[in-house]
RNA sequence: GGGCUUGUGGCUUAGCUUGGACAUAGCGCCGGGCUUCUAACCCGGAUGUCGGGGGUUCAAAUCCCCCCAAGCCCGCCA
């Protein structure tokens, strides 16, 4: 398809020019691929561009291995339109289940995602990371590499601490059909209102922090437990959204099995520590002006020391670590990731993706100012369940129903994952709740329309041969499926496969508005519908890795 | 104060890492299209000093410098 072609071309080019970077572009209406690499070469040989692209051309028309590629030069560029077998060749594979994965390595991979402090539900921003983290995960599995996904569990943080507070001194009582981590929210909000009443209660949170340090049994035990009705309310709307964890790691684990204590002891012999009241790396020499704490004066550890811990054991266990983590993150990011290198350890790349903010200013779980995405979730089910009731009233209401949840999540999904993760956003109902275009439901009615034309169609004799200009725009969107998956994986950009999803669903709708298929008859209609089988296949494969259901019906 | 990120038509957004052919698309606006494979659709039109200024280059939304604005970060918190 276009990565094997891409990558056939560029080899080409570098033989015949001699260099090394042969500026090797998608051509958009002009070519398939293109090259502007006449510029380069003109500087060179002193000579002007447009010459030395037609005397490339001419020296590449030769190349026996380059027939069934149209090579022209127009003006300073050389375009590449690759002909008939490239378009057939791609169809071939894409009516093939699981088209577009990539061969199968044997790199263990682990990702991190989510891995929100239990206090309260997850909120729009939290579900940023999950659905960017769960979008990535899916694509290194379609990019053949062995991965597994973690949740950080971080159970021994001040926030819990504040919730058993809560849940000691205050009316903890749950109320009916509350779910678990709502109920957690509204006693660590309380909470955190009482301690702003009362600064004193600062010091009974501090005692109960000291004695799950110390590994009090039944401090910890109430630790652990809200921690993990907590986390039972997380999985029931990871579930929601089709995001899902391999492994739950606790962090107060790398306390108990030595981990942390190992990693301080290695710390300890960096020519960067300095051991005084606390042990700190002295980072200032990488750019990082404050000291690094690993360990307090009273002896107790940091996040950081179990953070690092963590880090160590996963890159004793793995090839590549990935962590998806908000831009908070960046400065304590980069400094775990130049301790780890300093360690002579693995270090993780990390994916950071800028905040998810209300119009009336950020969210705080602490002060209640948040939009959950069980709400969300909700919302956009009822408005999905309006949606298909209008459009499809034949349908019983298990079907509906059944319907609306899934356009509901693609919504949801699609509305996160098609921005940049660089952009910090503003949530907003109206556009959360939009169906149309750039949207997950639009590519899923591509899909769908698809699906309705093979239901209609009965056996066919598949042929791959395409003619009109609807159905090569088609096959050649279709070609770039493996291309797109290689590149969300190199840049660690889950939203270039959204981009690439509804521009296969944009050039389907044409090719279905211009081309019709169970109403051509003999060899045309025989392609198209191989054309609408592989675009069908296509289509399937992309929403599946964005984590959208791909439903035949909507 | 220092650091990181962002600034693209009225609103949202792709492209920026790898400079190159008329800057991508949606919403909204104007005009068309359902006795025809699902109109959650399609076709056409109007709308842009790519935050501002300077520089590098044959060529800058893209690279460099300065400035402005917004978000985030700078704890013996996590």
């Amino acid at each position: 398809m276009l990565l094997e072609k891409r990558k056939f071309l560029e080899r080409v080019l570098k033989e015949s020019t001699g260099m090394d970077d042969v500026q090797l572009a998608e051509g958009g209406e002009h070519a398939d691929l293109a090259t502007t690499v006449a510029f380069a070469l003109a500087k060179q040989k002193k000579q002007a561009p447009v010459k030395i692209a037609q005397d490339l051309v001419a020296e590449l028309l030769k190349h026996p291995d380059l027939a069934g590629i149209q090579v022209e030069a127009k003006g300073p560029y050389i375009n590449f339109i690759f002909g008939k077998e490239y378009v057939s060749d791609t169809i071939k594979a894409a009516v093939k289940p699981g088209y577009g994965s990539l061969e199968k390595k044997t790199t263990r991979v682990v990702l991190e995602h989510t891995s929100a402090n239990p206090n309260g539900p997850l909120h729009v921003g939290h579900i940023r990371n999950s659905i960017i983290g769960d979008t990535l995960a899916r694509a290194f599995r379609k990019a053949g590499y062995r991965l597994e996904v973690q949740y950080y569990v971080n159970d021994m943080g001040r926030q819990i601490a504040i919730v058993v507070w809560g849940f000691i001194h205050l009316d903890n009582t749950q109320e009916k059909g509350e779910k678990e981590d709502a109920h957690i929210a509204r006693i660590y909000i309380a909470a955190n209102r009482k301690i702003e009443e009362d600064p004193e209660i600062t010091q009974q949170v501090n005692e109960l922090m000291q004695l799950v340090e110390k590994g009090d049994t039944a401090t910890v035990k109430k630790f652990r437990n809200e921690v993990t009705r907590c986390l039972e309310g997380f999985e029931v709307t990871m579930k929601n959204l089709n995001v899902s964890h391999d492994r739950f790691v606790w962090e107060s684990d790398f306390i108990r099995n030595g981990y942390t204590e190992r990693i301080i002891n290695r710390i300890k012999k960096l020519p960067q520590a300095r051991q005084e009241e606390t042990l700190a790396l002295d980072l200032s020499e990488f750019g990082f002006e404050n000291k690094y704490v690993i360990r307090r004066s009273d002896g107790t550890s940091v996040y950081a020391a179990r953070d690092l811990a963590f880090h160590a054991w996963k890159g004793a266990n793995f090839d590549r670590m990935i962590d998806v983590l908000g831009a908070d993150h960046k400065l304590i990011g980069a400094q775990l990731q130049c301790t780890l290198k300093l360690l002579g350890d693995k270090v993780p790349e990390i994916v950071h993706f800028e905040f998810v903010s209300l119009p009336e200013g950020a969210m705080s779980t602490r002060a209640g100012k948040f939009v959950s995405a069980d709400d969300l979730i909700t919302e956009i089910n009822k408005r999905a369940f309006d949606e298909v009731t209008a459009r499809r009233p034949e349908l019983d209401e298990p079907a509906r129903r059944s319907i609306a949840r899934s356009v509901g999540l693609a919504a949801v999904r699609y509305d996160i994952v098609k921005v940049s993760p660089e952009k910090s956003t503003v949530f907003d109902w109206k556009e959360a709740l939009d169906f149309e275009r750039q949207s997950g439901p639009y590519i899923q009615y591509s899909h769908a329309r698809a699906c309705s034309i093979l239901d209609k169609a009965g056996p066919f004799e598949e042929c791959y041969d395409l003619e009109t200009p609807a159905e090569i725009a088609l096959a050649k969107q279709i070609a770039k499926l493996p291309m797109v998956i290689e590149r969300v994986i190199a840049e660690l950009r889950p939203h270039i496969l959204a981009t690439y999803s509804r521009e296969l669903a944009d050039t389907f709708n044409s090719f279905y508005h211009f081309d019709p298929v169970l109403k051509s008859e003999g060899k045309v209609r025989n392609r198209r519908l191989t054309l609408v089988k592989a675009a069908q296949n296509t289509l399937k494969e992309s929403l599946e890795t964005l984590g959208i259901d791909a439903i035949r019906t909507m």
